[in-house]
DNA sequence: GGTTCAAGCGCG
DNA sequence: AAAGCGCGCTTGAACC
């Protein structure tokens, strides 16, 4: 409570600009190693969604009258790009399928049919998923599952058994990060990693980490951008009543004429969907409403 | 009055 | 011994 007090409620209605009556953050397009945007003064990248509470902040975000937001978020781009990065059969067919992933991910390491499939055997799939994409170890996975070592080997293990494409991949980009000392993404932003040479081992590790990451992280960054660029470009061609105010890093946010929304979140979807040509197809998904929260 | 740092926590 | 990527903001302590 302190923190979404001290942090937003408190602090954001003095940043109203007197001539617009908006709030207006910097996007910062030369911090972030991997290629996103940041975003501050103030960071509009954090404004609060995972509790109740926090998501009376992202109500107070709306659209002027006869207007409305829309919010527009790839849906698991990193993992599409993983897939696409490794050419992993399994994960290409998921995703051709348009399959839920992470069920997907649990139907192979625990065994059971996709129907199968419990609660609880989906979070721990998530937990592999988003583990792999940042790099973790099964130490890690244990930490996060709350499970023993040994146990979060035995994920780990079937994991790489069911989907080795993806454990070839990982190796692969471990290789070439230590032969070339850069890593790079589908469209050829690069990170150094010097530190992958380091006889430190914990600069070395966070070294194979990044390298890991950084391909999926900056693509994903590399695409929206693309996006943006494109929707920008139809919007000003179209003189659409329509403005992209806001990028999330997986997400954009319009505001929208009410009468336009249709045609609007029609293209825009298309546009986002089209701005790069992988092995698997983009998702987006758009939701429309009078405040962010709605929008979700 | 200011700067710097670590810890903690908001988001993807 | 370390053990999950990328950010920015607030707090409180230490310091000038």
């Amino acid at each position: 409570m302190a923190k979404l007090k001290s942090t937003y409620t408190d602090t954001l209605p003095e940043q109203i600009n007197e001539q617009t009556g908006r709030i207006h953050t910097c996007y910062q397009q030369g911090v972030a190693a991997t290629g996103r945007l940041s975003s501050s003064d103030p960071n509009l990248q954090n404004i609060p969604i995972r509790t109740p509470e926090g998501r009376r902040i992202r109500q107070a975000f709306i659209a002027p009258p006869g207007h409305s937001l829309i919010a527009a978020d790839y849906s698991q781009i990193e993992l599409r790009i993983m897939a696409h990065l490794s050419g992993d059969a399994s994960l290409l067919n998921a995703f051709a399928e348009d399959r839920d992933v992470h069920q997907a991910t649990a139907a192979e390491v625990f065994g059971v049919p996709l129907a199968a499939v419990s609660g609880d055997q989906r979070r721990s799939a998530k937990a592999i998923n988003f583990g792999l994409i940042y790099g973790m170890s099964a130490f890690g996975l244990a930490r996060q599952l709350g499970i023993s070592r040994s146990e979060a080997q035995r994920y780990v293990d079937l994991y790489f058994e069911r989907y080795p494409g993806v454990k070839r991949y990982m190796d692969e980009t471990r290789r070439q990060a230590r032969e070339a000392g850069f890593v790079e993404t589908v469209f050829g932003r690069r990170l150094y990693l010097p530190d992958i040479q380091s006889r430190n081992q914990a600069l070395r590790q966070y070294a194979e980490r990044s390298a890991i990451n950084a391909p999926m992280q900056g693509t994903a960054a590399d695409i929206i951008k693309r996006a943006m660029i494109e929707v920008d470009g139809w919007l000003q061609r179209e003189g659409a009543p329509a403005r992209l105010i806001m990028q999330v890093h997986d997400e954009l946010v319009l505001e929208v004429a009410d009468e336009a929304i249709d045609r609007v979140v029609g293209q825009l979807r298309e546009h986002m969907a089209r701005a790069a040509e992988l092995a698997v197809p983009l998702r987006v998904d758009v939701g429309i409403g009078k405040n962010w929260d709605e929008a979700h």
